[in-house]
DNA sequence: TAGAACTGTCACATCATTGTAATATTACTG
DNA sequence: CAGTAATATTACAATGATGTGACAGTTCTA
């Protein structure tokens, strides 16, 4: 849904103004004081953008890099690297030690904005779309709104989430945990069977303005989203 | 509706971050990447004004400059010139070759849009205007005025901010929090269900006037302002 | 200075949404 | 085809979010 950043910075003073600005420019943000955390933390939940300060304690900004780049669940992740003004040097060190950019300190917010969605939008589009089709589904991520054909149908605010994180992956199937996960968040603890309900409500709407059924059931795995072809 | 700006710079991270800053604005824009691809991107879309760099590979901006001129369609739109310091002498060749103005970089984003403005209400003041129409509201930010329909009707200065905003915006979702933020200021500290009595102020009186309530409650997400299609 | 206008907060009523458990239905297995 | 496991559906009570009126403190205005 939010873009999730991951924000490895071991001063707290521009830790915090980062996370403050970025949650209000609509992202989720993770802190992470060190290398090690960082590679933790994105473990845990893969971010789809991580900025990096170069000077890091325990494990340094480019040796972070380079792990990530290892792991094949975050070798794609874009990383930004937040350099001192000294560090000129390095810059070539860092992109080629895996960074996609890098920002001199200190930096505007606006530019630091304005890279990461460049970022962002070369390795998941999905996230930065307002407006997402699948055949004739449609929804509107800032407005709230979902089309089903011609008519505009009403869900509620799981239901809606639902269906969104449906249709920014087409055809693959989660489990319910994994729903729960990513419908739901990861620290509540919710029946798993309660997916079904949703999946339930979710279908009724839709069914009432379409011919065929695009959420799939595949037995003892989970549901899939598709638009029949 | 909104002014088209045509952004001609081949440094890329230059080129985010003024199309990042300028959609922010209200602007649509376009990003060309030399002289040539303006001239072409010109042609096709007629641009309400053009930011263009000194510098630009294949054909510079002077010379593209001079190119627009030639065209009748192209001759009367204004051009800033986007030079580095170092260029201050050719300020007066930029002018000479058609540019209404010019910036010496690193320059400011507000510098920019406060120039922007300026060229703009020259060349095409119906851009800029100061009355917001959606629908049959109407507000006249200039002066403080609201019609609906045929009245006029009276709001008290944080309403009348409030629907500016969400006219300005319409269809959009904004949380309690982002309508704090853009309304009443980023460092007052007001309670977000102090919103919801503001939105009733603001309904009450637009409901007065109007059949249909023109702003949708979306639960657990926030408010959104739009004329009933 | 009194009165009007405006604001922010609270309390309470109302309503939508949610999770769960119970029950019905369906799909698979042998 | 019966038996079983998995899923679908339904109803409902709890929860949480929103709408609204009242009120007190401020600021503005005549």
């Amino acid at each position: 849904m939010k873009p999730y950043v991951l924000v490895v910075e071991d001063e707290d003073a521009l830790a915090t103004l980062l996370e403050y600005n970025f949650e209000k420019e609509g992202y989720e943000v993770g802190l992470a004081g060190d290398g090690e955390e960082a590679l933790i933390m994105a473990a845990e939940r893969t971010p789809d953008i991580i900025l990096m300060d170069w000077m890091l304690p325990k494990l340094s900004g480019v040796e972070a890099c380079r792990r990530l780049r290892r792991r094949e669940e975050t070798r794609n992740i874009p990383i930004i690297m937040l350099t001192a003004r000294g560090d000129e040097t390095d810059r070539i060190t860092g992109l080629d030690y895996g960074a996609d950019d890098y920002i001199v300190k200190p930096f505007s917010i606006p530019e630091l904005f304005a890279r990461t969605r460049a970022l962002l939008r070369r390795a998941s589009p999905s996230l930065l779309e307002d407006v997402i089709r699948q055949g004739d589904i449609e929804i509107d991520t800032k407005a709230f709104r979902v089309k089903c054909g011609e008519n505009q149908v009403h869900l509620g605010p799981t239901e809606f989430r639902l269906l969104d994180h449906f249709m920014r992956n087409p055809g693959r199937v989660f489990s319910r945990e994994q729903l729960l996960d990513a419908v739901w968040g990861r620290d509540v603890y919710v029946e798993a069977r309660t997916v079904d309900v949703h999946i339930g409500r979710l279908r009724k709407v839709l069914k009432k303005n379409r011919a065929s059924d695009p959420i799939r059931t595949v037995r003892s795995a989970g549901y899939a989203f598709e638009i029949a072809a």
